[in-house]
DNA sequence: CTCCAGGCTTTAG
DNA sequence: CTAAAGCATGGA
């Protein structure tokens, strides 16, 4: 089955691309993407972004495509930031996925430290290690392990997949999220919810900003890494060093639109635009 | 060779 | 409480 969508508001390179999901990849002429256990092919055709998978509902949401990103793009220009007008207008068709949460923990305890080339690399041995072979429409694929898999793995499963001492964060989360699941999280309040992520070993503050972002649909989060340093740095002249103090200031800068901009920046300071 | 990548845990002050 | 050391890996 399938579905189209307005293809400016929804890009399929700027939204894959952006660093937020690290399990796709080139198809035809656009891209494979999975999640969690699911496939599906996206590609723009003329005016609309068409979707085929064998779960409409479940791609329409991980799309983020019951909002309105119209507005979100006028008001990240109207900051007059010429880094974030020339990426907004650019990235107009970004869109903040709403990915499968236990995906979103262990994989971005793997991006910690890490780049994105290695950090798909690692995901890509992990699935294909662990997981069994699957049929599609479009060829075979992995799905991303459950946590229980994760935790039957054992750490030294993870080295050898190149997740280097990362590897006792993945064993020890994976164990503790087969025990007790990660139900309690479902409708916790942003402030809750960044407080409980970062009782799991390896998250640490800019991975709960992500996972919050990425997979709990926080839109007030303002995950700090290395570019987005580098853009308070150079792009807004700032001067303070601790990221925690760094992320409070961006995020009480652009209150609800935080996210959005991040990735519009993100995108923008690795792309040189 | 050093430096860097979507940083975190541990230890020291 | 904050500051800094240590950490696996691979590409530039």
């Amino acid at each position: 089955m399938k579905f189209d969508y307005e293809a400016k508001y929804f890009n399929p390179r700027h939204t894959l691309e952006c660093g937020q999901v690290f399990r796709f990849k080139p198809y035809r002429d656009g891209y494979l993407v999975n999640s969690a256990d699911k496939l599906c092919y996206v590609h723009t055709d003329g005016n609309k972004t068409v979707v085929e998978s064998g779960d409409n509902d479940y791609f329409y949401n991980y799309f983020d495509l019951g909002r309105d990103y119209s507005k979100i793009v006028e008001k990240a220009k109207s900051y007059n930031i010429p880094l974030l007008s020339r990426s907004a207008e650019i990235c107009k068709g970004l869109r903040i996925l709403n990915q499968n949460r236990e995906e979103m923990i262990f994989s971005f305890i793997i991006s910690q430290n890490n780049n994105i080339p290695r950090i798909k690399g690692i995901i890509e041995k992990i699935c294909s290690g662990i997981c069994t072979e699957r049929e599609s429409e479009f060829g075979k694929y992995f799905p991303f392990p459950t946590s229980s898999e994760i935790a039957g793995a054992g750490a030294e499963f993870f080295k050898s997949a190149g997740a280097g001492y990362r590897d006792v964060f993945l064993a020890e989360t994976g164990a503790r999220i087969a025990a007790e699941s990660i139900a309690h999280l479902d409708n916790l309040d942003a402030e809750k919810l960044r407080f409980e992520l970062l009782t799991y070993k390896g998250i640490g503050p800019k991975v709960a900003d992500c996972v919050a972002l990425f997979g709990f649909n926080k839109c007030a989060s303002f995950p700090v890494d290395t570019w987005i340093e580098k853009v308070y740095r150079e792009d807004l002249k700032g001067g303070l060093s601790d990221r925690k103090k760094i992320a409070a200031y961006l995020s009480g800068l652009f209150g609800e639109y935080s996210g959005f901009i991040q990735q519009y920046l993100f995108y923008g300071k690795r792309a040189n635009l």
